[in-house]
RNA sequence: GGCUGGGUAGCUCAGUUGGUAGAGCAGGGGACUGAAAAUCCCUGUGUCGGGGGUUCGACUCCCUCCCCAGCCA
C-alpha cells in the first residue's frame, strides 16, 4: 500500500454516473480505473451490465473480463486479484480509481475482511439444497441452531442461502457468526476516499427506464442468445444478472420480450434501492448530489480531495 | 340527448344486511464476510368523483351534478 494518497472510490446506485465520473477522475489524476462490479467481471457481458465499450474508454479499465461466463466468479477471488490489480498500480506510481456498485465487493478490497480459504464442495452444497427443498428451511435452520446457535441467530429461517453457507462453514470449522465483523470495527487495507453519487430518486429511476430500453435498442437480446450458445443460463451466477436473467426467461418461454423488459426496470430499481441502502450505512461516504452537480464538476472535487488529502 | 355499467391507495380491483376501508402489483425502509445485479426481513390513511339529503352514524340508501366505457338515437 502507498503511503499518503488515499484510494479515490466511486460507489453510488447502477445509473448514477459512476462510470463517467471515475474515468473523468482518472483522467485528472492520471490513474485507471479498477471496476468494482460484480458482474462486469464477465467477458462478453457487455450491453447488459453497462461496460464501457474499449473504443470509449478515456483511461485502462481493470477487472473487467476476468472471467467466462459458464464460470463462478467468487468475493474472495475478487479480494485477491483486485488487490493484486491494486497493488501492481501503486508500484508503478499509478493511482487507482476505483469504481463500481457491488458494495461487498468494495469492502471485500479496501478493508480487512477474511474469506477463509478453503475448498467449497460443490457436492456438498447440492446435498444442503436437496435438504432445503425436502424438508424445508425451519428444518435446515434448526440444524444450523443445533450446530452453530450464535449464527442461526444472525439468519433468518428463511434465508436458506445464508443458513446453507453458515452450514459449510460449520463443516470447515468456522462460524459465520463469528467471522461477521461490524463495518466500524474493520481495519482498512487501504486507506481510501469513498464518494458515493446521489441521484435524485425519480430521476434515477427515469435514467434507468430509459438506459433499460437503450440497451434493447443495442440489442441486448442478441448478446444474451449468445452467450446462452455458450453456457449461460439460470444456474450460472452470470444467469443471475438482472438483464440476463429476465431475457433467458423470455427466450424459453416463460415471459414475453415484453414483460421481460419491464421486470428488468423495475429489478434494476430494486438493485439500486439495495445498493443505496448498502453504502448508506457506511459514514465514510462523501456524497455528492448529482442532481445539480455536472460529472465533470463532481470529478474535479474527487480529484481534488484526493489529492489534497495526500499531504 | 336516452339507456346500462363504472368512478375506492401510484396501478388493477375487493368491500359482507349502513358502524369512517383491504388485497395483489408498484413504491418505501433495512440486513449483509466464500452465489452479492444474489439472498433475506419489515412496511398499506386513502378528499372511498363533487355537492346535498335520510340516519345517532354512509364507501355502502336517496337526489343532483361531473367524468369514463359500451349500447341506442
Amino acid at each position: 500500500m502507498m503511503p499518503g494518497r488515499p484510494l479515490a472510490c466511486i460507489v453510488g446506485p447502477t445509473a448514477s454516473g459512476k462510470s463517467a465520473v471515475a474515468e473523468q477522475v482518472a483522467l485528472l489524476i492520471s490513474g485507471e480505473i479498477v471496476s468494482i462490479d460484480a458482474m462486469q467481471i464477465y467477458r462478453s457481458m457487455d450491453i447488459g451490465t453497462a461496460k464501457v465499450p474499449p473504443e470509449q474508454r478515456l483511461r485502462p479499465l481493470h477487472m473487467v473480463d476476468v472471467c467466462a461466463v459458464d464460470e463462478n466468479y467468487s468475493v474472495e477471488r475478487f479480494q485477491a486479484e483486485a488487490r493484486a490489480c491494486i497493488d501492481a498500480l501503486l508500484a508503478q506510481g499509478i493511482p487507482p480509481v476505483l469504481c463500481g456498485g457491488t458494495g461487498l465487493y468494495l469492502n471485500a478490497v479496501i478493508d480487512e475482511m477474511d474469506f477463509p480459504s478453503g475448498y467449497r464442495g460443490d457436492e456438498r452444497r447440492a446435498r444442503y439444497e436437496e435438504l432445503a427443498r425436502t424438508e424445508g428451511a425451519a428444518y435446515l435452520h434448526g440444524e444450523l441452531a443445533r450446530r452453530d446457535p450464535a449464527s442461526a441467530e444472525a439468519i433468518h429461517p428463511n434465508n436458506v442461502r445464508r443458513t446453507i453457507r453458515a452450514l459449510e462453514m460449520c463443516d470447515e470449522g468456522a462460524s459465520y457468526a463469528a467471522s461477521l465483523t461490524s463495518l466500524h470495527r474493520r481495519a482498512p487495507h487501504y486507506p481510501a476516499r469513498i464518494f458515493g453519487l446521489d441521484v435524485p430518486r425519480d430521476l434515477l429511476y427515469r435514467r434507468i427506464d430509459r438506459r433499460v430500453d437503450e440497451m434493447f435498442d443495442a440489442g441486448l437480446v442478441g448478446e444474451v442468445e449468445q452467450l446462452a450458445s455458450r453456457g449461460l443460463s439460470a444456474r450460472t451466477t452470470a444467469g443471475q444478472a438482472i438483464g440476463y436473467k429476465e431475457i433467458l426467461k423470455a427466450l424459453s418461454g416463460a415471459m414475453t420480450m415484453d414483460e421481460a423488459r419491464a421486470a428488468i426496470k423495475t429489478n434494476t430499481r430494486r438493485y439500486a434501492k439495495r445498493q443505496l441502502s448498502w453504502f448508506r450505512h457506511d459514514e465514510r461516504v462523501t456524497w455528492i448530489d448529482m442532481g445539480d452537480a455536472s460529472v465533470r464538476s463532481a470529478a474535479q472535487r474527487i480529484a481534488q480531495e484526493v489529492e489534497h488529502a495526500a499531504l
